[in-house]
DNA sequence: CGTTCGTGTGAACGGTGTTTACGGAGTTCG
DNA sequence: CGAACTCCGTAAACACCGTTCACACGAACG
């Protein structure tokens, strides 16, 4: 059957076991909660063993993140895929609101993944490997709006120049990462522009929902959000398509 | 001269010494590098003797909290007064520009204050009271713009029925630790709506940048907050006083 | 069969937050 | 002045943490 032998199953099964118990660690008392003390007790073994499979507790979180990414990257293309191909429109709302809630189902999860301070050292390479497959789940579902006309794009002379290099740099980038049968190399400058702004309120919207920070204004923030959303839409033109 | 006893001023020093050594070690290298031990050591004294004066670590990370909105606001404010009163917009520009500096030049206490994870748990009551003083040296430089018709405010009806209750509700509260002198009473339903949108966007712009969620797509992401701002201000109207 | 390799253990080191009992110095009051 | 009291600091201890090391045992391999 698989090509594994029998040790390399079990490796993999008592890998998933500590991700699996880092992970409810996580979910229940934040990210200082999950010890490898604590999730040795649970599996009924030693600390020291859990050496055998991750260097420090620094690269299990790091593998834990990634896990975190596939669980959100599959989230959302559920969300998405119960929005049918023929309104692109919706299946974009139906990602960014499938994001939101995820971000509130799961505050530490989305804190570890998305709210390490970068203070100046370059982030981790697993890190930025698990980030790709949740960014590829948005992507593949936002790309066709930018390179269609279907949206508002802004000319490419109203970027900042300063910009430019960057845009087309992360552009290729793109392109590389999704392969070659994207369309992410027709984004026109303004395009890509426009996506990371859309990103950065998005991104802050819920950031800002998650860390509490509209607690003290008001009780439920969901209003707020739903505002901010169809303004962004209305904003770059995004209609629903009429079926 | 002073009425506080020698003793009581002695402890209000050794206070301001170990808020001032925590800061330090937070500044440096983060969060949890903030340790009684090492706090403890550096003032020559044991780590027991630190429970003197605060209750837990956890109590003296919140009065942290605390020294660093004060400072954020007097940081906020000093920027703030380079411009003249009689060019509000500009100040409105002159406190954004200075939330940004600020919170990438100091992640560590940006990450602190700003994006605890609220899981539930309502916040400390003294994080809120720190919190205001930052808020209120915000609020003083925004106020006059929202009360008064420099700006484009939305319509009462515009906004969702179910924040109503929820922004009146806030308008008194600030209109309260405001104090009397301040119009935040003539603040519209619209305005409040507009101030919490525009807030949003603010951190979570500025939050993106700190977490270094760019990162992967521009090398500074300056320029990208810039447009946001100008966005911003174009959207309501924001236009520089002419002097 | 013997050997190697993978996986676990137990002990240990240095670190952490926190509690406890205790001592000594400063302050207050008879 | 001297006694009583309050405050500040200490040392020891507890339970926990990440991490390293020497060692043992069983499965896999030649």
């Amino acid at each position: 059957m698989s090509e594994a032998t029998r040790r390399e199953r079990l490796r993999a099964e008592t890998e998933r076991e500590i991700r699996a118990s880092a992970r409810e660690l996580l979910v229940r008392e934040g990210r200082e909660a999950v010890t490898l003390r604590a999730i040795a007790r649970e599996l009924g073994i030693t600390a020291p063993a859990l050496y055998r499979y991750y260097d420090s507790r620094e690269a299990l979180l790091v593998a834990l993140c990634q896990d975190i990414c596939a669980d959100l990257a599959a989230d959302l293309r559920a969300a998405i895929d119960r929005v049918g191909q023929d309104q692109p429109a919706e299946r974009v709302f139906a990602a960014c609101w499938g994001f939101r809630r995820w971000a509130l189902a799961h505050p530490h999860e989305f804190a570890l993944v998305f709210a390490r301070p970068s203070a100046g050292e370059p982030a981790p390479t697993g890190h930025e490997l698990g980030r790709d497959e949740f960014g590829r789940a948005f992507l593949e579902v936002v790309l066709p709006l930018f390179v269609s006309a279907r949206i508002w794009v802004p000319a490419d002379d109203t970027v900042p120049t300063e910009l430019h290099d960057d845009l087309l740099r992360f552009r290729e980038m793109l392109a590389e990462t999704l392969g070659g049968s994207s369309p992410a190399r027709e984004l026109s400058i303004g395009a890509i522009f426009l996506m990371l702004q859309s990103w950065a309120r998005l991104y802050g919207h819920v950031a800002l929902e998650v860390f509490g920070q509209l607690d003290f204004a008001v009780s439920s923030s969901e209003p707020l959000f739903e505002s901010m959303l169809a303004g962004l839409a209305e904003e770059v033109g995004l209609t629903p398509s009429m079926h």
